[in-house]
DNA sequence: CGGTTTTGACCCGCGC
DNA sequence: GCGCGGGTCAAAACCG
């Protein structure tokens, strides 16, 4: 008998941990976990039972259960962890719905009446419009997914946000491509051509020199973005190629400043400068300068029209909300002008601040919740934007933030170990595969362990609705949120577990996704190094995704998608 | 061999 | 005017 329950105790341990490892990579964390506690507890029973029933156990079968019983402790653990960030996620995920329903009620409203005009612009399939609550190119449709209260429903269409509206003007079929194309070009340009977006002043910037716009508006002033992320690597995955043409130490800061320069195109204006937070090295700040002249791959047009339409927005002033209460979880925006007291300004995690003679608008995609960071960054850059620092994860709101709080790269950012290879695009195929669960289940242990208190849920409604109300109503924003969160969700998947993207995933699962959004077939292929965050993150990506979805029934990517991976491996942009 | 990275030198703007 | 710091240039080195 002993024998025989002992033997089959070990048995039972063993095989169901060969069973949970499985599960767990097929299924995905969802069902990991779910086995994960089953067996856990389950283990110890037995192993309790076991040790007293086996006079004679042999030394193997000791250590292989005391192996078993140690991993099932931890398994214990990190199962209580997810648990608890399931928890957290389901909550956040419903005030997500929550705002998504409100926001999709206003815009509603608003369109019928502001966005008439608006339409007239945005109809046409590029206009960028961020439409956060809203999916398909039909609010209404969005709406009543809602009221159904269907979530899932949600999921697919309602809670996709209408980041790449265009794509979906255009959506339905095989078009996306042909009409992701022209997205990603056109995001900018479209944006310029769109007057609320990218006011004409702006909107030349591309064209020619941004400078000489920008010169234009403020005559020796240029508007940078800077984006904060954090990344392990060298640099982020914008999607863009670029190269360095120098590096230099700044003052105040140990860490080297790289400056790059955009070699897409040879007369291409954009520019930008890498360098590591001297606090917290492990945010990497990648300042933005000037307006790409050419075609860009999907994921690099996220990128760039964040960057541009925050440039615009900061050359324009248009600051539309000021009076936002106080960032709650997402796009903090601080404007600053130069010397002005910084007025808050309502985008995920970003401020504008001046710099003495650029005006820079800040991204913070480092995560909020445990923005020990964020002085740090802020240092230099946009002093301002702390007091802000938003609490809330980024889970409820729009909060790129969320994204930042792993440890691990996320979005753009390149996480590889490497140097930065000779390109940095984004590269990489998307792969839908399911080793990113592992990563991400990973990077979500981290993020739980890292955010001890994940206020998110807690956000205020009032806050939210502040939010969005200010994004909403500031197109520069909604294309700027738009596109951070693009490239966020494009890239790596940005949040890479981190809750990254509370929107992302949304949009992942927007079935459109695979159609809608080039990015993952656009995403060259050259990343193959893998090194750059983004090749890897890409994998993230697709484990960030299904992060989301884990919430949600899986809607694993369909690998149909990935296939068409390899198609541009090059940027479509190209074309 | 072509493209990229490295790195010291140079240029320029700003503050004192 | 001078010094400082940021940004860029460009030759050499490196890499695939």
């Amino acid at each position: 008998m002993e024998a025989a329950l002992r033997k089959s105790g070990e048995g039972g341990v063993t095989k169901e941990d060969e069973r949970v490892e499985s599960s767990i990579g097929e299924d995905g964390c969802r069902e990991e976990i779910i086995l994960k506690v089953g067996n856990g507890t389950r283990d110890q029973e037995d192993d309790h039972n076991l040790k007293p029933l086996s006079p004679n156990q042999n030394l193997n079968k000791d250590n292989q259960l005391e192996t078993a019983k140690a991993e099932m402790g931890e398994v214990r653990e990190e199962n209580q962890r997810l648990r608890m960030y399931l928890d957290r996620m389901m909550k956040d995920y419903q005030n997500l719905q929550m705002q998504f329903h409100d926001i999709v009620n206003q815009e509603a409203k608003e369109s019928t009446n502001t966005d008439q005009s608006d339409q007239e612009m945005t109809d046409q399939p590029e206009l960028v419009s961020l439409s956060l609550g809203r999916t398909s190119s039909d609010p209404r449709k969005d709406e009543k997914a809602i009221r159904k209260g269907k979530e899932d429903q949600q999921d697919k269409e309602g809670l996709a946000l209408g980041l790449q509206s265009h794509f979906e003007a255009s959506k339905t079929g095989p078009i996306d491509e042909s009409s992701i194309k022209l997205s990603p070009e056109n995001s900018l340009e479209a944006n310029k051509e769109a007057g609320e977006i990218w006011p004409p002043k702006t909107g030349l910037k591309t064209m020619r020199n941004e400078d000489d716009e920008a010169s234009q508006q403020n005559p020796a002033k240029k508007a940078r973005v800077s984006v904060r992320v954090r990344c392990d690597t060298p640099t982020m995955n914008d999607g863009c190629q670029w190269r360095k043409y120098g590096q230099k130490i700044a003052k105040g800061n140990p860490c080297p400043r790289a400056y790059y320069r955009c070699t897409v195109a040879p007369s291409c204006p954009v520019r930008k400068q890498v360098q590591r937070c001297a606090e917290d090295m492990s945010i990497l700040i990648t300042t933005y300068e000037g307006t790409h002249n050419h075609p860009l791959p999907i994921s690099a047009t996220a990128m760039a029209s964040t960057t541009s339409a925050a440039a615009s927005m900061l050359l324009s002033g248009s600051s539309t909300s000021e009076t936002a209460p106080a960032s709650s979880a997402g796009l903090n925006f601080y404007h600053s002008d130069h010397n002005s007291k910084p007025r808050p300004f309502y985008l995920p995690n970003s401020s504008i601040s001046s710099s003495p003679s650029y005006p820079t608008i800040t991204l913070d995609l480092t995560s909020t919740t445990s923005s020990s960071s964020y002085h740090n960054i802020n240092n230099k850059i946009n002093p301002n934007f702390l007091p802000s620092a938003p609490r809330y994860n980024s889970s409820t709101s729009l909060n790129f933030s969320s994204l930042e709080s792993n440890p691990i790269p996320m979005t753009w950012n390149s996480y590889g170990t490497q140097p930065y290879n000779k390109n940095n695009q984004v590269g990489s195929s998307l792969s839908f595969s399911r080793q990113p669960q592992e990563n991400f289940y990973h990077s979500l242990m981290q993020k739980s362990l890292l955010n001890p208190n994940p206020t998110q849920q807690a956000l205020p409604q009032d806050t939210i609705a502040a939010a969005t109300k200010a994004i909403t109503s500031d197109p520069s924003f909604q294309s700027a949120l738009e596109a951070a969160l693009t490239s966020i969700i494009g890239s790596n998947g940005g949040g890479g577990g981190g809750g990254g993207g509370n929107l992302g995933f949304q949009i992942g699962q927007n079935s459109m996704l695979g159609e809608t959004f080039p990015f993952t077939s656009n995403f060259p292929s050259s990343t193959q190094n893998g090194n750059k965050c983004s090749s890897s993150h890409l994998n993230r990506s697709t484990s960030v995704m299904n992060s989301q979805l884990f919430l949600q029934p899986p809607l694993p990517f369909s690998s149909s998608k990935s296939k068409s991976t390899s198609p541009g491996d090059r940027d479509h942009g190209s074309d």
